[in-house]
DNA sequence: GATGGTATGTAATACTATAACATCCCTTGT
DNA sequence: ACAAGGGATGTTATAGTATTACATACCATC
């Protein structure tokens, strides 16, 4: 039984094996469904998060069926991990890129807004180059980057009156 | 009994004792200790590491008085946390700051060696506020920001031959 | 129907961090 | 002296995150 997501969801996922399938990687149904609780969620979540909400339909569930999901989920390029939450937020770009394309991580920033928890993704080619070329002064190579802000988003700023759907980090 | 630090970390230990006297706070002897472990080691150092250490000469040590000494020194903006390794290195800016300048934490970014482990800080304004204004003109105003590469560093790069003092992440 | 590879199941454990409450010790006002 | 208060640390227990190691299932294909 397939859970069920937004329609939107839904055409992310579908993108998303396609994606795979011209990888040769396969996106089995247990690998679609933790993808699906990602892109459905308004925050990032939990790895126990996820498995507790697998665990409804999937028995034997365990840590390492979700971490061993996640890590293939990495490796697509179809998820992210946001480091300060130990959590984890699907990527669109990874999830609606060009099919014969690598597979590859991205290079992203995250902005995590304390109010309200909702994490937005850029891509900001000037952030990481600016980043690279400091490094590289340092004589430093990078390889990957992990970049989170802390702060306030616009709609939160708007209202402040937090109201706290998904809220994970309210003062 | 004072653990025996380098010359150097003495000399910082005694800088950021200073420092927190102006501050009104209070570098105690089992704050202290834990800087200088920090300050003293080639890599970031992990709280339980500290933690064993610590027991070697402290009984009646356990995981709460390791971490709240590391919210003490996080504050006094003495040490930074390393979010990728959940470890922590020392704040050479932190620890020689203006005594008179209030407490705060510093915009930082870290490059990670994969290769010995090793980590650089560095303080580049320009990474800073190029983060800044993508953030901003995503609508989003930063309070803080984790920065942290992971690649190879100038040593590693001219000695391919990998030896791992400290090594966390030997591929 | 044997072989090999990918994917998943299962049990146990390691690592990281916090909660809750007790005690100690010093300062300061009386 | 001593009570009151606050900061620092001790102590026990538990929560939260992640990995190791080994077993099994399934599928392709020769």
């Amino acid at each position: 039984m397939t859970a069920e997501f937004s329609r939107r969801t839904e055409a992310l996922l579908n993108r998303a094996e396609a994606i795979c399938g011209h990888r040769g990687a396969n996106l089995t149904e247990l690998r679609r469904h933790v993808l699906g609780m990602i892109l459905d969620a308004a925050s990032p979540t939990g790895a126990y998060d996820l498995l507790d909400r697998l665990r409804q339909t999937r028995r034997g569930a365990a840590p390492p069926t979700v971490y061993r999901t996640l890590e293939f989920l990495l490796e697509q390029g179809l998820i992210h991990r946001v480091e300060r939450l130990s959590a984890f937020v699907g990527c669109i770009a990874g999830c609606t890129a060009d099919p014969d394309g690598e597979s590859h991580t991205h290079a992203a920033q995250f902005l995590i807004c304390r109010t309200c928890g909702r994490v937005v993704e850029m891509q900001d080619h000037d952030v990481s180059s600016v980043l690279a070329r400091a490094a590289k002064d340092a004589g430093f190579i990078i390889s990957t980057a992990t970049i989170e802000a802390e702060g306030l988003c616009s709609t939160c700023r708007s209202v402040p009156s937090a109201r706290g759907r998904g809220n994970r980090m309210a003062s």
